[in-house]
DNA sequence: ACAGAAATGTAGCCGATGCTATATTTCAAA
DNA sequence: TTTGAAATATAGCATCGGCTACATTTCTGT
């Protein structure tokens, strides 16, 4: 008797397993890094006009060397730009996932608030859980907080 | 001039910087692996009495060496124990961290199922929100779903 | 009791993401 | 215009967390 008999349930064609969540969140991970560069190198562009690797490390808070290895992979996956000792500028690839980022990091920390989340707390939070909220998920979101002025 | 000097505002002591957010995220990540492998093994021992390396495995959606060398580590932290070939039991600290994860998990799923987030993208997105939920706001989560019955 | 199947372990590869230490280049002050 | 400081780049190291391939051990059916 193998475990797989154990519990069976009426199952039906398609059902959500454990895996399949476990790898979604491990897709998810390996993209964040990625989300919070675009984000913040067009918030950095917005304050500056333009991105420095020493701006970009010092808001993130690792070393310039991180941050300099982190934007060659930006620029492989053709996220972004640069010129060498010059700043780093997203591409229009790159600057849609920064708008994208950006807008669903809001809509979090705006329904953290509005579910009495204390503002610091919901920052906080939101730089982690914004890259784990689905499509489906942000848009109850937006109903949510439609909702209710 | 150097941009430090740029849109200074009246901060206080205390303050909340950019990096202080994304290394609070850093450090949650590098913890996310353990909650999920202690709460699963968790799962197992109360399912069948251990957890099997294979059990594991699919569960998570890898393969079994890489569920080996994840256990090695929780091994090492004090999280596990196993003897070759056998079971992997979680130590006092690790069934701690699996209760606390569980527990987060459960009220992260509640809220956004209560926000409106239908049940399987609530179950989907929790996977990876969980970890990322302080205590500050666990707190309001659960004043949120007391407060509406 | 044994053989084959299943489970587990190990070796070794890879890329990502961090670091320190050390070049190199650019900028800015004298 | 020179020169020291700041910024940037690169080299090299480590750990993590994935994988495949292969070895070993345990379990199971006959
Ligand atoms: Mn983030
Ligand atoms: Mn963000
Ligand atoms: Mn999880
Ligand atoms: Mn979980």
């Amino acid at each position: 008797m193998s475990r797989e008999d154990l519990a069976p349930g009426p199952e039906t064609a398609t059902e959500t397993t454990d895996a399949d969540r476990f790898t979604n969140a491990r897709a998810i991970r390996s993209t964040a890094l990625f989300e919070d560069y675009t984000e913040l190198i067009a918030d950095l562009t917005e304050e500056f006009g333009e991105a420095r690797i020493t701006d970009i490390a010092r808001r993130l808070g690792v070393t310039h060397p991180t941050a300099n290895k982190a934007v060659l992979r930006l620029k492989r996956e053709g996220l972004a730009i640069s010129r060498p000792y010059r700043g780093v500028f997203l591409t229009e690839a790159g600057a849609a996932m920064a708008r994208e980022v950006k807008a669903r990091h809001r809509l979090v920390v705006r329904l953290l608030i509005a579910v009495g989340v204390p503002p610091e707390a919901a920052e906080m939070d939101a730089e982690g859980i914004e890259h784990y909220v689905s499509e489906t998920t942000l848009k109850a979101f937006e109903a949510y907080l439609d909702g209710r002025g």
